[in-house]
DNA sequence: CGATTGCCGACTGTCGACAGCTTGAAACCC
DNA sequence: GGGTTTCAAGCTGTCGACAGTCGGCAATCG
């Protein structure tokens, strides 16, 4: 850290806040989600701590979390790669979060009631106005945090616990695809019916609503997968 | 390591076979099952490098790791405790797991098979074999086993994973309570009426055989944090 | 000309060391 | 005597270094 005291955290506005080990692996994270590091490719730790003008320790501690969000993988003796999933992995990852999704709503709609409706309608809304000019990952990032609050209403904080360790690779996944989202439109209106399911307190309605919501979500990656 | 080399492996049958941290691991996690320390207990890196005579690094990771798993949480330049797990926890990790278990024999009871039948049934004896005189912690593997293969034959990786990783933290709940498993004969009829349930074809009888599976087990061991 | 073996470079696994922080307690003040 | 300040010990975060191992390339052999 004596010669370049972290140069790689983009300019120079915040210097040394946190960890080593949590600035890398921001840094790690934003490089493979906006597909810096191709899929499959190979980290040098040397290279990177080179890179980033820290020691190997850091660098190795970060890999290591990302390994554990399923970003990286590692192979004894060779080291990190950047993991690539294929059509199936990609299923599996969207089946696991429509298992995780069917459960919370279960849960939630069993306690839901008219602030949480508010709250949930609130971050729809910012949904759609990021829907309109922000970059990609903006996007994601509120749906993403749409879907969060909804698995947070439903009071478990290890089933929260499961869901944020599958939106690192639902990330990685809609990175993937390289494409934005579908069109504003669509999305706001399958929230909606999303919200609405919640409201009428009809788990049946609740899970149509987001076995739909998810097929769409899966089937509109498959295919950009499939493509590229 | 040069002045006691891997003194910790249990005698000397295979010395040095895997990664220093896979050992550290295993020795951290046997410790913290079988209670040696003590929940919510500080681990300090440097003691434990030094009683197990390896440098900090391998036991840094290995503590790493063990806090994805769930069994220690870290402190930033405090360091690592034993997870404590409150009644609150416990029953979100058996909630957590009666949510992938469900979607596991949903999947499963559509592609169930005689093969599929026979290997679990041939489980159930193992578990039955166990609970007669074996150590708690080989029931306790057995009984997982089952389960595991279970969420296994239900196809999807990403489940499977997610069902490794609060394993570990049901190995916790169930070494908490300090007691064995329930009454054999109990566990073996539990078990069956689940197989019977897949093999009827029925997706309503494996959501009421599971529920109720998973029932029995979380109270069986919330009542046992409770008196303990 | 293809397969095998030996060698070289690069990199990971592991180690010991140092600086800064945290904590607990002694020393001090009121 | 209670509360505050200062200090020392211990520990974590980070670093640079070394050894063993892996992969690739060239030389060798059939």
């Amino acid at each position: 850290m004596s010669t370049t005291p972290s140069k790689f955290l983009g300019g120079a506005t915040v210097i040394q806040q946190r960890n080593l080990v949590e600035q890398v692996a921001d840094y790690l994270t934003q490089a493979i989600i906006s597909q810096r590091f191709a899929p499959g490719e190979r980290l040098s730790e040397m290279q990177l701590a080179r890179d980033l003008g820290v020691s190997r320790a850091p660098v190795r501690e970060a890999a290591r979390l990302l390994e554990s969000r399923g970003l990286l993988v590692s192979q004894p003796r060779r080291g990190f790669f950047v993991r690539a999933l294929d059509a199936g992995e990609l299923n599996d990852v969207f089946d696991l979060r429509l298992c995780l999704e069917r459960h919370a709503l279960a849960r939630l709609v069993t306690v839901f009631d008219a602030e949480k409706e508010r709250a949930l309608r609130r971050q729809i809304d910012i949904i759609c106005n990021a829907a309109t000019g922000d970059s990609d990952s903006r996007k994601i990032e509120e749906d993403l945090a749409f879907h969060r609050m909804v698995i947070a209403y439903a009071d478990n904080r290890r089933l929260l616990k499961a869901f944020d360790d599958i939106s690192h690779e639902l990330r990685l996944c809609i990175a993937l695809i390289g494409k934005t989202h579908a069109d504003p439109d669509s999305i706001a209106t399958s929230h909606w019916a999303l919200l609405d399911a919640l409201a009428s307190g009809d788990p049946a309605r609740c899970r149509e609503a987001i076995d739909y919501h998810i097929g769409v979500a899966r089937d509109y990656v498959v295919k950009g997968i499939g493509e590229a």
